[in-house]
DNA sequence: ACCTGAACACCGTTCAAGT
DNA sequence: ACCTGAACACCGTTCAAGT
Protein backbone atom coordinates (compact mmCIF):
# COMPACT_ATOMS: atom_id res chain seq x y z
CA UNK A 1 0.00 0.00 0.00
CA UNK A 2 2.73 2.32 0.08
CA UNK A 3 3.52 2.68 -3.75
CA UNK A 4 0.34 1.50 -5.63
CA UNK A 5 0.39 0.52 -9.26
CA UNK A 6 -0.57 3.57 -10.86
CA UNK A 7 1.28 6.93 -10.05
CA UNK A 8 -0.77 8.83 -8.13
CA UNK A 9 0.88 12.53 -8.48
CA UNK A 10 2.46 14.42 -10.68
CA UNK A 11 3.30 18.71 -10.24
CA UNK A 12 0.37 19.32 -12.73
CA UNK A 13 -1.90 17.10 -10.93
CA UNK A 14 -1.34 18.40 -7.54
CA UNK A 15 -1.10 22.36 -8.89
CA UNK A 16 -4.61 22.23 -10.56
CA UNK A 17 -6.14 20.44 -7.22
CA UNK A 18 -4.09 23.41 -5.88
CA UNK A 19 -6.35 26.01 -8.13
CA UNK A 20 -9.10 24.00 -7.67
CA UNK A 21 -9.27 24.99 -3.77
CA UNK A 22 -7.74 28.60 -4.30
CA UNK A 23 -10.91 28.84 -6.68
CA UNK A 24 -13.29 27.50 -3.87
CA UNK A 25 -11.88 29.22 -1.11
CA UNK A 26 -9.44 31.64 -1.79
CA UNK A 27 -6.83 29.75 -0.80
CA UNK A 28 -4.96 26.11 -0.15
CA UNK A 29 -3.16 24.11 2.28
CA UNK A 30 -0.87 21.42 1.78
CA UNK A 31 -3.27 18.85 3.73
CA UNK A 32 -6.20 20.16 1.96
CA UNK A 33 -4.39 19.34 -1.54
CA UNK A 34 -2.98 16.13 0.39
CA UNK A 35 -7.07 14.95 1.19
CA UNK A 36 -8.42 16.36 -2.17
CA UNK A 37 -6.10 13.83 -3.62
CA UNK A 38 -6.83 10.99 -1.57
CA UNK A 39 -2.92 11.10 -0.21
CA UNK A 40 -1.00 11.71 2.69
CA UNK A 41 0.56 15.43 2.95
CA UNK A 42 4.16 14.24 2.99
CA UNK A 43 3.54 12.59 -0.64
CA UNK A 44 3.32 15.97 -2.26
CA UNK A 45 6.78 16.94 -1.84
CA UNK A 46 8.06 14.33 -3.57
CA UNK A 47 7.50 15.69 -7.02
CA UNK A 48 7.25 19.59 -5.40
CA UNK A 49 10.38 19.33 -3.48
CA UNK A 50 10.30 23.23 -2.40
CA UNK A 51 6.85 22.60 -0.76
CA UNK A 52 4.23 25.43 -1.00
CA UNK A 53 5.95 27.40 -2.88
CA UNK A 54 7.10 25.02 -5.45
CA UNK A 55 3.32 24.70 -5.47
CA UNK A 56 2.19 28.06 -6.27
CA UNK A 57 4.93 28.72 -8.77
CA UNK A 58 3.38 25.44 -10.43
CA UNK A 59 0.18 27.00 -10.17
CA UNK A 60 1.41 30.73 -11.99
CA UNK A 61 3.05 28.38 -14.90
CA UNK A 62 -0.34 26.21 -15.27
CA UNK A 63 -2.50 29.51 -15.44
CA UNK A 64 -0.43 31.65 -17.95
CA UNK A 65 0.92 28.49 -20.11
CA UNK A 66 -2.26 28.60 -21.58
CA UNK A 67 -2.24 32.43 -22.92
CA UNK A 68 -2.13 33.11 -26.09
CA UNK A 69 -0.25 36.33 -26.86
CA UNK A 70 -1.65 35.82 -30.49
CA UNK A 71 -0.48 38.66 -32.98
CA UNK A 72 0.55 41.22 -30.02
CA UNK A 73 3.82 39.91 -30.71
CA UNK A 74 3.55 41.24 -34.50
CA UNK A 75 5.60 44.02 -34.99
CA UNK A 76 4.58 45.11 -38.29
CA UNK A 77 1.35 46.15 -35.92
CA UNK A 78 1.18 49.68 -33.92
CA UNK A 79 2.77 49.50 -30.82
CA UNK A 80 -0.29 50.63 -28.61
CA UNK A 81 -2.76 48.01 -30.57
CA UNK A 82 -0.64 45.95 -29.39
CA UNK A 83 -0.78 46.48 -25.79
CA UNK A 84 -4.10 46.53 -25.68
CA UNK A 85 -4.15 43.37 -26.68
CA UNK A 86 -1.71 42.06 -24.14
CA UNK A 87 -3.82 43.75 -21.55
CA UNK A 88 -6.78 42.07 -22.88
CA UNK A 89 -5.58 38.56 -23.06
CA UNK A 90 -3.51 39.17 -19.55
CA UNK A 91 -6.59 40.03 -17.48
CA UNK A 92 -8.56 37.58 -19.49
CA UNK A 93 -6.51 34.87 -18.18
CA UNK A 94 -5.70 36.21 -15.10
CA UNK A 95 -9.71 36.27 -14.20
CA UNK A 96 -10.35 32.73 -14.82
CA UNK A 97 -9.17 32.71 -11.35
CA UNK A 98 -9.57 35.95 -9.79
CA UNK A 99 -8.88 34.23 -6.58
CA UNK A 100 -5.43 33.16 -7.45
CA UNK A 101 -4.34 36.87 -7.81
CA UNK A 102 -4.05 37.14 -4.31
CA UNK A 103 -2.32 33.64 -3.84
CA UNK A 104 0.23 33.98 -6.81
CA UNK A 105 1.54 38.11 -6.39
CA UNK A 106 2.73 36.51 -3.02
CA UNK A 107 5.71 34.88 -4.96
CA UNK A 108 8.59 36.06 -7.40
CA UNK A 109 7.82 35.40 -11.44
CA UNK A 110 10.18 32.78 -12.22
CA UNK A 111 8.61 30.05 -14.52
CA UNK A 112 9.26 30.30 -18.40
CA UNK A 113 5.47 31.32 -19.61
CA UNK A 114 5.32 34.21 -17.14
CA UNK A 115 8.25 35.67 -18.19
CA UNK A 116 7.70 35.50 -21.59
CA UNK A 117 4.49 37.20 -20.96
CA UNK A 118 6.69 39.92 -19.55
CA UNK A 119 9.40 39.96 -22.16
CA UNK A 120 6.63 40.39 -24.88
CA UNK A 121 5.60 43.40 -22.50
CA UNK A 122 8.82 45.05 -22.30
CA UNK A 123 9.19 44.85 -26.59
CA UNK A 124 6.31 46.38 -26.77
CA UNK A 125 7.15 48.76 -24.35
CA UNK A 126 10.23 49.22 -26.61
CA UNK A 127 8.26 49.19 -29.87
CA UNK A 128 6.14 52.38 -28.39
CA UNK A 129 9.44 54.30 -27.75
CA UNK A 130 9.18 54.17 -23.61
CA UNK A 131 12.39 54.97 -22.38
CA UNK A 132 14.36 52.35 -21.24
CA UNK A 133 14.48 53.65 -18.10
CA UNK A 134 11.06 54.50 -17.44
CA UNK A 135 9.52 50.68 -18.57
CA UNK A 136 9.79 49.34 -15.61
CA UNK A 137 7.54 52.05 -13.88
CA UNK A 138 5.31 51.23 -16.93
CA UNK A 139 4.79 47.80 -16.45
CA UNK A 140 4.36 48.14 -12.74
CA UNK A 141 1.49 50.85 -13.52
CA UNK A 142 -0.04 48.41 -16.38
CA UNK A 143 0.06 45.09 -13.94
CA UNK A 144 -1.52 47.56 -10.81
CA UNK A 145 -4.64 47.83 -13.59
CA UNK A 146 -4.85 44.30 -15.09
CA UNK A 147 -3.90 42.78 -12.08
CA UNK A 148 -6.58 44.60 -10.20
CA UNK A 149 -9.02 44.37 -12.49
CA UNK A 150 -8.80 40.97 -12.49
CA UNK A 151 -9.38 40.84 -8.57
CA UNK A 152 -12.11 42.94 -9.32
CA UNK A 153 -13.60 40.68 -11.56
CA UNK A 154 -13.96 37.88 -8.64
CA UNK A 155 -14.78 40.30 -5.89
CA UNK A 156 -18.89 39.78 -5.35
CA UNK A 157 -18.03 40.65 -1.43
CA UNK A 158 -18.61 44.71 -1.12
CA UNK A 159 -15.12 46.06 -0.38
CA UNK A 160 -16.63 48.20 1.98
CA UNK A 161 -18.56 47.28 5.11
CA UNK A 162 -21.07 50.12 6.04
CA UNK A 163 -22.27 50.38 9.52
CA UNK A 164 -25.09 53.39 10.70
CA UNK A 165 -23.26 56.48 9.30
CA UNK A 166 -23.28 59.22 7.41
CA UNK A 167 -21.48 58.59 4.68
CA UNK A 168 -24.04 59.11 1.96
CA UNK A 169 -22.15 58.96 -1.19
CA UNK A 170 -20.11 55.41 -0.33
CA UNK A 171 -23.79 54.48 0.76
CA UNK A 172 -25.41 55.21 -2.46
CA UNK A 173 -22.70 53.72 -4.43
CA UNK A 174 -22.20 50.76 -2.33
CA UNK A 175 -25.82 50.33 -2.85
CA UNK A 176 -26.33 50.87 -7.00
CA UNK A 177 -23.21 48.29 -7.54
CA UNK A 178 -24.87 45.35 -9.32
CA UNK A 179 -24.32 46.63 -12.65
CA UNK A 180 -23.15 42.98 -14.29
CA UNK A 181 -21.04 45.31 -16.96
CA UNK A 182 -19.03 47.08 -14.23
CA UNK A 183 -16.25 45.00 -14.53
CA UNK A 184 -16.07 45.48 -17.88
CA UNK A 185 -16.19 48.51 -18.61
CA UNK A 186 -13.96 49.37 -15.70
CA UNK A 187 -10.85 48.19 -17.41
CA UNK A 188 -12.00 49.11 -20.96
CA UNK A 189 -11.91 53.07 -19.21
CA UNK A 190 -8.23 51.70 -17.88
CA UNK A 191 -6.92 50.08 -20.92
CA UNK A 192 -7.23 53.61 -22.54
CA UNK A 193 -6.11 55.40 -19.91
CA UNK A 194 -2.95 53.64 -19.79
CA UNK A 195 -2.60 53.76 -23.79
CA UNK A 196 -2.57 57.67 -23.58
CA UNK A 197 -0.27 57.01 -20.68
CA UNK A 198 2.30 54.83 -22.24
CA UNK A 199 1.85 57.08 -25.54
CA UNK A 200 3.05 60.08 -23.08
CA UNK A 201 5.79 58.34 -22.15
CA UNK A 202 6.98 57.98 -25.74
CA UNK A 203 9.71 59.97 -27.72
CA UNK A 204 10.42 59.18 -31.35
CA UNK A 205 12.81 56.48 -31.85
CA UNK B 1 1.92 38.92 38.64
CA UNK B 2 -1.23 38.05 36.72
CA UNK B 3 -2.53 41.97 37.11
CA UNK B 4 0.25 44.73 36.53
CA UNK B 5 -0.16 47.30 38.71
CA UNK B 6 0.36 49.44 35.27
CA UNK B 7 -1.33 48.41 32.00
CA UNK B 8 0.12 47.08 29.89
CA UNK B 9 -1.36 46.42 26.71
CA UNK B 10 -4.30 49.13 24.33
CA UNK B 11 -5.92 48.63 21.10
CA UNK B 12 -3.29 51.00 19.79
CA UNK B 13 -0.57 49.42 21.34
CA UNK B 14 -0.79 45.74 20.14
CA UNK B 15 -1.82 47.93 16.57
CA UNK B 16 0.99 49.17 16.62
CA UNK B 17 3.59 46.35 17.29
CA UNK B 18 1.94 43.82 14.61
CA UNK B 19 2.65 47.39 12.09
CA UNK B 20 6.21 47.41 13.14
CA UNK B 21 6.52 43.55 12.78
CA UNK B 22 4.87 44.37 9.31
CA UNK B 23 7.25 46.80 8.19
CA UNK B 24 10.10 44.61 9.04
CA UNK B 25 8.49 41.18 8.06
CA UNK B 26 5.87 41.84 5.83
CA UNK B 27 3.45 39.95 7.68
CA UNK B 28 3.26 39.62 11.81
CA UNK B 29 1.61 36.95 14.12
CA UNK B 30 -0.03 36.45 17.01
CA UNK B 31 2.69 35.17 19.42
CA UNK B 32 4.79 37.75 17.24
CA UNK B 33 2.94 40.89 18.90
CA UNK B 34 2.79 39.23 22.13
CA UNK B 35 6.61 38.91 22.32
CA UNK B 36 7.57 41.91 21.55
CA UNK B 37 5.48 43.56 24.27
CA UNK B 38 6.26 41.41 26.32
CA UNK B 39 2.91 39.66 27.23
CA UNK B 40 0.97 36.07 26.40
CA UNK B 41 -0.41 34.98 23.26
CA UNK B 42 -4.01 34.96 24.86
CA UNK B 43 -3.24 38.43 26.48
CA UNK B 44 -3.99 40.34 23.10
CA UNK B 45 -7.84 39.26 23.00
CA UNK B 46 -8.78 40.47 26.14
CA UNK B 47 -8.65 44.24 24.57
CA UNK B 48 -9.35 42.68 20.78
CA UNK B 49 -11.95 40.37 20.85
CA UNK B 50 -12.11 39.84 17.16
CA UNK B 51 -8.46 38.31 17.14
CA UNK B 52 -5.91 38.48 14.29
CA UNK B 53 -8.58 40.15 11.81
CA UNK B 54 -9.72 43.08 14.49
CA UNK B 55 -5.78 43.93 15.13
CA UNK B 56 -6.09 44.16 11.06
CA UNK B 57 -8.77 46.35 11.57
CA UNK B 58 -7.00 48.61 14.02
CA UNK B 59 -3.78 48.58 11.93
CA UNK B 60 -5.75 50.64 9.01
CA UNK B 61 -7.44 52.65 11.40
CA UNK B 62 -4.08 53.93 12.67
CA UNK B 63 -2.23 54.31 9.34
CA UNK B 64 -5.33 56.03 7.52
CA UNK B 65 -6.68 58.22 10.70
CA UNK B 66 -2.95 60.50 10.29
CA UNK B 67 -3.83 61.25 6.83
CA UNK B 68 -5.11 64.50 5.96
CA UNK B 69 -7.74 65.13 2.88
CA UNK B 70 -6.62 68.78 2.54
CA UNK B 71 -8.31 70.86 0.25
CA UNK B 72 -9.47 68.30 -1.48
CA UNK B 73 -12.56 68.40 0.17
CA UNK B 74 -13.05 72.05 -1.26
CA UNK B 75 -16.08 72.16 -3.77
CA UNK B 76 -14.81 75.09 -4.50
CA UNK B 77 -11.86 73.83 -6.60
CA UNK B 78 -11.99 71.76 -9.59
CA UNK B 79 -12.61 68.16 -9.10
CA UNK B 80 -10.01 66.72 -10.97
CA UNK B 81 -7.28 68.91 -9.15
CA UNK B 82 -9.18 67.16 -6.27
CA UNK B 83 -8.64 63.91 -7.49
CA UNK B 84 -5.02 64.14 -8.05
CA UNK B 85 -4.47 65.35 -4.51
CA UNK B 86 -6.69 62.85 -2.39
CA UNK B 87 -4.33 60.04 -4.70
CA UNK B 88 -1.28 61.82 -3.64
CA UNK B 89 -2.23 61.58 -0.05
CA UNK B 90 -3.36 58.25 0.36
CA UNK B 91 -0.84 57.13 -1.88
CA UNK B 92 1.62 58.45 1.00
CA UNK B 93 0.15 57.47 3.86
CA UNK B 94 -0.07 53.56 2.27
CA UNK B 95 3.69 53.77 1.15
CA UNK B 96 4.83 54.67 4.67
CA UNK B 97 4.71 50.96 5.35
CA UNK B 98 4.24 49.40 1.50
CA UNK B 99 4.30 46.39 3.01
CA UNK B 100 0.77 46.30 4.96
CA UNK B 101 -0.89 46.35 1.53
CA UNK B 102 -0.64 42.76 1.62
CA UNK B 103 -1.92 42.62 4.97
CA UNK B 104 -4.60 45.13 4.30
CA UNK B 105 -5.95 44.04 1.50
CA UNK B 106 -7.43 40.75 3.18
CA UNK B 107 -10.26 42.08 5.06
CA UNK B 108 -13.14 44.81 4.56
CA UNK B 109 -12.92 48.20 5.42
CA UNK B 110 -14.74 49.33 7.85
CA UNK B 111 -13.12 51.63 10.04
CA UNK B 112 -14.27 54.73 10.30
CA UNK B 113 -11.57 57.03 9.08
CA UNK B 114 -11.26 54.62 6.28
CA UNK B 115 -14.47 54.91 5.07
CA UNK B 116 -14.07 58.50 5.30
CA UNK B 117 -11.37 58.56 2.61
CA UNK B 118 -13.52 56.22 0.35
CA UNK B 119 -16.47 58.89 0.60
CA UNK B 120 -14.09 61.83 0.08
CA UNK B 121 -13.64 60.09 -3.23
CA UNK B 122 -16.91 59.48 -4.35
CA UNK B 123 -18.18 63.01 -3.92
CA UNK B 124 -15.09 64.00 -6.29
CA UNK B 125 -15.98 61.48 -8.87
CA UNK B 126 -20.15 62.96 -8.50
CA UNK B 127 -18.44 66.24 -8.41
CA UNK B 128 -16.58 65.18 -11.66
CA UNK B 129 -19.47 64.17 -13.48
CA UNK B 130 -18.50 60.41 -13.12
CA UNK B 131 -21.97 58.78 -13.30
CA UNK B 132 -22.97 56.96 -10.29
CA UNK B 133 -23.27 53.58 -12.36
CA UNK B 134 -19.75 53.99 -12.96
CA UNK B 135 -18.21 55.47 -9.72
CA UNK B 136 -17.36 52.29 -8.44
CA UNK B 137 -15.13 50.82 -11.72
CA UNK B 138 -13.62 54.16 -11.71
CA UNK B 139 -12.48 54.14 -7.79
CA UNK B 140 -11.45 50.06 -8.27
CA UNK B 141 -9.17 51.59 -11.25
CA UNK B 142 -8.06 54.16 -8.58
CA UNK B 143 -7.67 51.51 -5.85
CA UNK B 144 -5.43 49.70 -8.17
CA UNK B 145 -3.35 52.45 -9.14
CA UNK B 146 -2.83 53.80 -5.87
CA UNK B 147 -2.22 50.62 -3.81
CA UNK B 148 0.29 49.14 -6.51
CA UNK B 149 2.47 52.29 -6.63
CA UNK B 150 2.59 51.96 -2.72
CA UNK B 151 3.21 48.09 -3.01
CA UNK B 152 5.95 48.73 -6.00
CA UNK B 153 7.82 51.92 -3.28
CA UNK B 154 8.65 49.22 -1.25
CA UNK B 155 9.28 46.21 -3.11
CA UNK B 156 13.59 46.27 -3.73
CA UNK B 157 13.07 42.94 -4.44
CA UNK B 158 12.97 41.97 -8.49
CA UNK B 159 9.42 41.19 -9.01
CA UNK B 160 10.98 38.93 -11.88
CA UNK B 161 13.74 36.20 -11.44
CA UNK B 162 15.09 35.12 -14.26
CA UNK B 163 17.48 32.13 -14.98
CA UNK B 164 19.83 31.67 -18.00
CA UNK B 165 17.08 32.47 -20.55
CA UNK B 166 16.80 34.68 -23.76
CA UNK B 167 14.79 37.20 -22.77
CA UNK B 168 16.64 39.88 -23.64
CA UNK B 169 14.12 42.85 -23.25
CA UNK B 170 13.22 41.69 -19.72
CA UNK B 171 16.95 41.55 -18.85
CA UNK B 172 17.89 44.69 -19.99
CA UNK B 173 14.95 46.31 -18.49
CA UNK B 174 15.47 44.18 -15.15
CA UNK B 175 19.14 45.47 -15.06
CA UNK B 176 18.93 49.05 -15.34
CA UNK B 177 16.07 49.18 -12.69
CA UNK B 178 17.78 51.33 -10.11
CA UNK B 179 16.71 54.59 -11.08
CA UNK B 180 15.70 55.88 -7.39
CA UNK B 181 12.77 58.21 -9.14
CA UNK B 182 11.09 55.18 -11.06
CA UNK B 183 8.42 54.59 -8.54
CA UNK B 184 7.88 58.45 -8.46
CA UNK B 185 7.67 59.15 -11.86
CA UNK B 186 5.31 56.53 -12.44
CA UNK B 187 3.02 57.40 -10.09
CA UNK B 188 2.91 60.61 -11.36
CA UNK B 189 2.25 59.82 -15.01
CA UNK B 190 -0.18 57.02 -13.32
CA UNK B 191 -2.10 59.76 -11.58
CA UNK B 192 -2.38 61.76 -15.25
CA UNK B 193 -3.97 58.76 -16.97
CA UNK B 194 -6.22 58.18 -14.04
CA UNK B 195 -7.34 61.96 -14.84
CA UNK B 196 -7.97 61.73 -18.41
CA UNK B 197 -10.06 58.57 -18.07
CA UNK B 198 -12.37 59.94 -15.47
CA UNK B 199 -12.53 63.57 -17.45
CA UNK B 200 -13.75 60.67 -20.30
CA UNK B 201 -16.31 58.54 -18.00
CA UNK B 202 -17.42 62.29 -17.19
CA UNK B 203 -20.92 63.59 -19.12
CA UNK B 204 -22.50 67.45 -18.19
CA UNK B 205 -24.35 67.69 -15.50
C1' DA C 1 -10.51 44.33 34.83
C1' DC C 2 -6.30 42.38 33.20
C1' DC C 3 -3.06 38.86 32.40
C1' DT C 4 -1.49 33.88 32.92
C1' DG C 5 -0.96 29.19 31.58
C1' DA C 6 -2.64 25.12 29.80
C1' DA C 7 -5.18 23.19 26.11
C1' DC C 8 -7.02 22.46 21.35
C1' DA C 9 -7.20 22.08 16.40
C1' DC C 10 -4.67 23.45 12.96
C1' DC C 11 -0.43 24.38 9.57
C1' DG C 12 4.15 23.44 6.78
C1' DT C 13 8.07 20.48 6.69
C1' DT C 14 11.36 16.57 7.55
C1' DC C 15 12.73 11.92 7.58
C1' DA C 16 13.06 7.11 8.38
C1' DA C 17 10.46 3.27 6.91
C1' DG C 18 7.92 0.40 3.83
C1' DT C 19 7.09 -1.75 -1.12
C1' DA D 1 10.75 5.65 -7.33
C1' DC D 2 6.67 6.61 -4.70
C1' DC D 3 3.96 6.92 -0.74
C1' DT D 4 3.30 6.22 4.42
C1' DG D 5 3.31 7.50 9.16
C1' DA D 6 5.33 9.56 12.93
C1' DA D 7 7.49 13.61 14.50
C1' DC D 8 8.64 18.60 15.00
C1' DA D 9 8.10 23.52 15.43
C1' DC D 10 4.87 26.50 14.51
C1' DC D 11 0.07 29.20 14.30
C1' DG D 12 -4.67 31.23 16.00
C1' DT D 13 -8.04 30.76 19.55
C1' DT D 14 -10.48 29.43 23.91
C1' DC D 15 -11.08 29.23 28.73
C1' DA D 16 -10.51 28.42 33.52
C1' DA D 17 -7.60 30.31 36.94
C1' DG D 18 -5.16 33.79 39.38
C1' DT D 19 -4.81 38.81 41.45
Amino acid sequence: MARPRQQLLSPEIIADAAMRLVAKNGDFTIPGVAAALGVHPSSLYHHLPGGRLAIVHQMRQRLYSALDLGSSMDSSRPALDRLRQWMRAYRSATAQVPEAVTVLVGAQVEDRPTLEIYEALFVILRDAGVPREQRVAASAMIDAVVLGSAVDAGSPVPLWRIGAEDLPELRDVAATDDDERRNESGFELAVDAVVVAVASMSRPG
